[in-house]
DNA sequence: GTTCGATCACGACATCCGTAGTGATTGGAG
DNA sequence: CTCCAATCACTACGGATGTCGTGATCGAAC
């Protein structure tokens, strides 16, 4: 009764349990509350996702795909010339995927704070956090700019505090999000 | 049948609160929880906090409490030459107080979460963070250091970013911390 | 020592949850 | 068309939860 097949049904309710998770919090993440949010019968979603252990896996492997770089982004950008303009323009468009993927976004926060009690949660967004790391480190010396690990590591953190700040409680209503990033790229990877 | 008066235990009550909510989440925090966590008879939370909801009204003001600044660290500062060392040792022990009190930071971001569906919740926060921000660009001006309210709210994106990669899931374990507060106060507040 | 309100321990109850079933239905292979 | 396994809708049930009520107990004022 592992309800493997039919993907289309499976990634629908994955899609509303980000929802539920974004929208109601942990404690709102019910079987119940995903058939209501996706409009099946009740009992629908105990078929796909037996315990509620593996409702956050698929949380997991939903989040994973919708915030993926989007490669139409992707490719547009990769024909123009390297350069700090270039390696800009990508993070602007990895904190643009996350602020407006609201639900998406929130919920990653909500899985950082279950990784706290769900070694299986730690090791995939550990995995996940690493590999963001690494493939912006890459991208950045790709670009012939300077700065390493370190530097690229206190660029995230301050992005993700950004980012949280902007989808929980901002500080500073209405800030213009793009300037902030340039400013950040400036200031952490351009100052020496 | 507020229970107003003991306030001991009422304060026992609520860092079991903040205890619960920090290890076992938003799922986990319910009367029994906060019972069974203080040692006190099942049954006690629900005289002190008699709805959910006014459980997590006292998280929020006993984390306001935990986390004010400490009036011994602040009081041997206070007397030292203002500056740039001084400034930065004040963001050390903010800092050093959230890192080491992880309960307390930990459910700080669960709250964060949840003021996005409780308003009041919100409100409660944003005046906090604002507050925040307002007393460090005070202190930096006093310390007569460069760098306005925007300054002050990208240090104060970035240390927050950093506070939960630390607390939740580090990217780079066994970092030097003091190094790190070092190197965002250097980069985004003394770099022009 | 008596009294009386504050404080507390404990139980009751309707509701919801996770999980495991049990048949009905479906759609393609033969 | 027939059949059969995959897919699905629905039910059942032990357990946990939020909330409210009801006496017991305590401690200070008199």
């Amino acid at each position: 009764m592992d309800m493997m097949r039919n993907p289309g049904r499976r990634t629908i309710l994955a899609d509303a349990a980000v929802h539920v998770l974004a929208q109601q919090g942990s404690r709102g993440l019910t079987h119940r509350a995903l058939d209501d949010d996706a409009g099946v019968p009740r009992g629908t979603s105990s078929n796909f996702f037996a315990t509620r252990d593996s409702i956050i896996d698929a949380i997991l492997v939903r989040i994973g795909q919708r915030l993926a770089p989007d490669p139409v982004v992707h490719a547009g950008l990769a024909g123009q010339a390297p350069g700090k303009k270039l390696f800009t323009a990508y993070m602007k468009d990895i904190v643009h995927r996350l602020t407006s993927d609201r639900d998406a976004a929130l919920a990653l926060f909500e899985l950082r704070l279950e990784a706290t009690r769900r070694p299986h949660v730690e090791e995939a967004i550990t995995a996940w956090l690493r590999a963001g790391l690494a493939d912006d480190v890459a991208l950045n010396t790709r670009m012939g700019l300077p700065g390493g690990e370190q530097e690229i590591a206190l660029f995230h953190y301050a992005i993700n505090g950004f980012i949280l700040d902007q989808i929980t409680v901002p500080v500073k209503p209405g800030v213009n999000r793009d300037e902030i990033i340039e400013r950040f790229v400036q200031l952490l990877l351009h100052s020496e």
